[in-house]
DNA sequence: CCAAAAGTGTTCCGTCTACACCCATGG
DNA sequence: CCATGGGTGTAGACGGAACACTTTTGG
């Protein structure tokens, strides 16, 4: 059996987690400062090194865990990146993977323990390596899917406003957007269901509260927005 | 240097080709049987190791020259294939690559040494591990990617006639285009430009020979078909 | 009472779709 | 002369974009 493979050579593969939040009308970043060489004290992703016995799904969902102590949670691969300098100590082939979390869900905490922070997408700085083009991706990606799959929803509490809804849709595709027009189109989508719950946080009149009824969206699968 | 990297474990990885071709109203696949084991005999995707001293990218292009003898060809990551199991001798991560070419530019005399054939898309076999996965998604992206992106032409020669080139639409798209609309369409493209050549081979009155100004679309790199 | 956010319809314009006939030619 | 594929225009439907005012209420 290890017949013609021992001709070759193994690499260490790793997963890089692009993790979104939102807040604030802004999309943001959850990254760190390296805490080991070769790179320390650099800004960079979070990520970890895939093991003998987990696949890269599972690798990613464990690195993304022991970092925000969340599980199922929306992500997707992002894509595989292997120029051979990319790390400078050994040859590293990483798998960058997106994730989509509603910041309250994330225990403060749990920043300090990591010594990771939010960043505001449009200040990100220089990130170690080739993040930044895991990230340029990652937004691509983002901004392709965000009209065609119901994402946004991922990156709000359960029950959420038709304005804030909005907000992520702006932030995503970084353009303004008609509130009367956004918000017909919201109501021609049945699973995006009006809740008899007001939010009085944000405006004093009082805000619906909306909710996505996944099951409905997943008994009948189009997305259009 | 050599630090944290050792507490981890290496794996091997390999890159596979997944190759489109048109030919006769149809989106063809390049694949083989596989001459090694583990799953000797079975159909398979071309693929190879990626080596120490090459990136992924390098690594693709290395294995489609191996195949076809062909440079600079259209080729865009598909992803990593990781599942555990996927490779039963070893742990073998596997990144997927989509190449389109014109199949005209294939040196049939390649199929035999190779041992690879053309097989319509429709009639494509079970292929060996995941290779059907990474088909799927090769073809989902492609799907996606066809009417915003100039890709049909990698499939054609140099100059083609525009029933060709809807053909390839419909092929990828799988399904019927209006002859009337989709030429309405392709002349209000600019970098589309028709020569002065007319192919008498599929028509008795003759038909009129396009070709693609690559130049010019990247001048003005707007698309949609 | 006023600032701040929520909520609500209509019109216009451009784009997509459906659809059928004549043309040129090689065999 | 006819079978085969090449080539052409129009009308109606539909969806997206632009656009402004009223409501509620906490401070």
């Amino acid at each position: 059996m290890t017949t013609f493979y021992n001709e070759h050579s193994k690499v260490f593969v790793s997963v890089d987690c692009i993790i979104f939040g939102f807040e604030n009308k802004k999309l943001k970043l959850l990254i760190g400062k390296r805490k080991m060489d070769p790179g320390r004290g650099s800004w960079s992703l979070y990520g970890g090194f895939v093991e003998k016995d987990e696949s890269l799904d599972d690798a990613a969902n464990r690195v993304l865990y022991q970092l925000t102590g969340l599980k199922d949670i929306y992500m997707k691969q992002v894509g595989a990146f292997g120029a051979i300098d990319r790390d400078p100590g050994e040859r590293v082939i990483s798998i960058a993977y997106c994730a989509l979390i509603n910041v309250k869900d994330y225990d403060k905490g749990l920043l300090e323990a990591h010594e990771v922070e939010w960043v505001n997408l449009e200040e990100l700085p220089d990130l170690y390596s080739d993040h930044n083009d895991m990230v340029d991706k990652a937004i691509t990606l983002l901004r392709r899917r965000v009209s065609s799959e119901p994402l946004s929803f991922n990156l709000l509490p359960d029950m959420f406003t038709l304005t804030q809804l909005q907000h992520v849709y702006e932030a995503i595709l970084g353009e303004a957007i008609d509130k009367r027009n956004f918000r017909k189109k919201i109501k021609a989508v049945e699973y995006i269901e009006k809740t008899d719950f007001v939010d009085k946080v944000t405006s004093k009149r009082g805000a619906a509260l909306y909710r996505f009824n996944k099951d409905a969206y997943l008994a009948d699968s189009t997305f259009k927005l």
